[in-house]
DNA sequence: TTTTGAGCCTGATGTTAATCATTATACCTA
DNA sequence: TAGGTATAATGATTAACATCAGGCTCAAAA
C-alpha cells in the first residue's frame, strides 16, 4: 500500500479541540500520542473495507473521507462524510462486528491510527471519553432516523436541497470565495449521498443553477442562496 | 390518560432473559424493581412523542410497539418495531436530546417505566449494563446504514420482501399456525415500514399471494415461502 | 336493524426519476 | 501539447410508483 508515515503530535494537533479528544488531560493525551501512528493517504485510497474486522480506530487530522456501503448492483450508498477531527471505526469495535461500511479518502488526508487494544484500554481507563463516544453514537442514531425518513418520503429534489445544506457542515465556509460554501465532490459521489442516479442529479443541479441557487466552477458547487434551499427542502 | 397500574416483579419477569437485563445480579435487579412502575397500555396509545424530552426509559414486558417519525406531510415512517424484552428511550437520554421518534402501541402492552434519575444512577453503578447499551446502540447504527442503503437502492418489491423476512424477528414463529410466521399489522403500518404508498403495498401483497409466497387471513399475513422471499429480496 | 367508519382492495391516470445512448468537457500524464 | 481517460452534460425513452377516485367488507355504535 502506498502510504507515507508522517510525524504529528497530539498535544499540538490543531484539530484536537474540534474532536472527541477535546479537553483531555495532558497525561491521557501523551499516552494516545504514544500509541498512535500517522499516515498520509492519497486521494481515493481505502482505509478499511466493509465486512472486515476492525483493527483499530482512525482519527482524521486533515482531509475528507466518505463512508459508504455497496448495494448489490455495486452502487455506493454514502452513509456519512467525515472531516478533520472525526474519528472512524470505533462503532464496529464496540459492537464487536465487522465494519458495516467502507472508508475511502476524497482527497489527500493525514490520518492517525490507534490500534484496537490501545484504544480499548484508553476508553476503559477514561470514562469521560467512553461516555462521549456513547453520546455521539446515540446522537447519530437520531440523525439516521431522519435520513431514513427523508429517503422514504422526500423527492430527489428535496433531498438534494437537504444534502447541499448539510454539506455546509462538512465543507464549511470558504473565506476565499466570499464566505460561501464551496462543495468539492464528483457528481457521482453527490448522487450517492442523495440516493439517485448521476444523470438525475446533474439535471437538478442545472435547475438550481438556472434559479441562481447555486453556481458551479468546474465540479465545485457554490451555494448562493441557502434560504431558498431551505424552502425547497420543505423541512417543516 | 387511560392507563392501568399492574404488578410485575423483575425477579420473576419471564422476558428478562431476552433483554438487556439478562444475567444481572439479584441486588441490581431488586433495585430496578424498586424504581420501576408498570402500566397497561391499550392498542394505539402513545408512550412518548417525537420532539419531547425523555423522562425515563420504557421496558416492554408484553406487546409490540412501533417507533416512527412523522414526515412533513404527516406520513409516518416506521423506524423500528419493538417487542417484549426491548427497552425504549435510552438513546435520547444518553444523547441528552429530545426523542427523535414517537412510540405507539400496536396492541395491548405491559410496559415498565424507570424514571430518568434512577436509570442514570443504575447505569453509572453498573458498568456491565452501560457497556451493553453502548454495544447495542453501535449495532443499531450498522442496521440503520443497511436500511438507508436499501431505501436508496432497492425497489419497493425488494424492500417488501426484506421487510417480511425481518418481521420474523418481531413476530417469531406461531406454533398454532404450523410453525409459520404470522404478521399482524395494518396495511398502512406495513407500507410505512417499507416506505411506500398503502395501495402499492396492497398490490404487491396480491402478487406475492398469487405466487404462493404468502397467504392472508383477514389482515394477518402468513409467510409460506421464505426461501423465495430471500430470492426476491436480492440480498447478495 | 340501520348507520357509520375504518381498513382493505381495484382501476385509471399522471409524474417522477431510472435507464440507455451519445456528446462535450475537464484533467491528467506521457 | 497531444492524446487518453474520467467526469459532466444532454436527449429520448421507459419503468416504477404515487395519486386520485371509488367500491367493498366487517364490526361496532346508535
Amino acid at each position: 500500500m502506498t502510504r507515507h508515515r508522517i510525524d504529528l503530535d497530539c498535544q499540538s494537533c490543531g484539530i484536537r479541540n474540534d474532536s472527541v479528544f477535546e479537553g483531555l488531560c495532558a497525561h491521557t493525551l501523551s499516552s494516545i500520542n504514544g500509541y498512535k501512528s500517522t499516515n498520509l493517504y492519497r486521494k481515493g485510497q481505502i482505509l478499511f473495507h466493509e465486512g472486515t474486522r476492525p483493527l483499530g480506530i482512525y482519527c482524521i487530522n486533515k482531509g475528507k473521507i466518505k463512508l459508504y456501503k455497496l448495494g448489490n448492483e455495486g452502487k455506493e450508498q454514502i452513509i456519512q462524510l467525515a472531516k478533520e477531527g472525526d474519528i472512524l471505526g470505533y462503532r464496529a469495535m464496540i459492537s464487536e462486528e465487522v465494519y458495516p461500511v467502507s472508508a475511502e479518502t476524497l482527497e489527500e488526508c493525514n490520518v492517525c491510527f490507534i490500534p484496537k487494544q490501545d484504544f480499548l484500554q484508553m476508553i476503559s481507563d477514561n470514562h469521560e471519553l467512553y461516555a462521549r463516544l456513547f453520546k455521539h453514537a446515540c446522537h447519530e442514531l437520531g440523525v439516521m432516523a431522519q435520513n431514513v425518513t427523508n429517503l422514504a418520503q422526500k423527492t430527489v429534489r428535496e433531498r438534494l436541497a437537504i444534502t447541499l445544506i448539510m454539506l455546509k457542515e462538512t465543507y464549511g465556509i470558504d473565506h476565499e470565495q466570499e464566505d460561501k460554501v464551496v462543495i468539492n465532490l464528483t457528481r457521482e459521489d453527490l448522487a450517492n449521498i442523495v440516493g439517485t442516479a448521476t444523470e438525475t442529479l446533474i439535471r437538478l443541479l442545472h435547475d438550481f443553477k438556472e434559479d441562481m441557487i447555486i453556481t458551479t466552477k468546474g465540479r465545485k458547487i457554490i451555494l448562493e442562496n441557502e434560504q431558498e434551499l431551505v424552502r425547497i427542502a420543505n423541512l417543516f
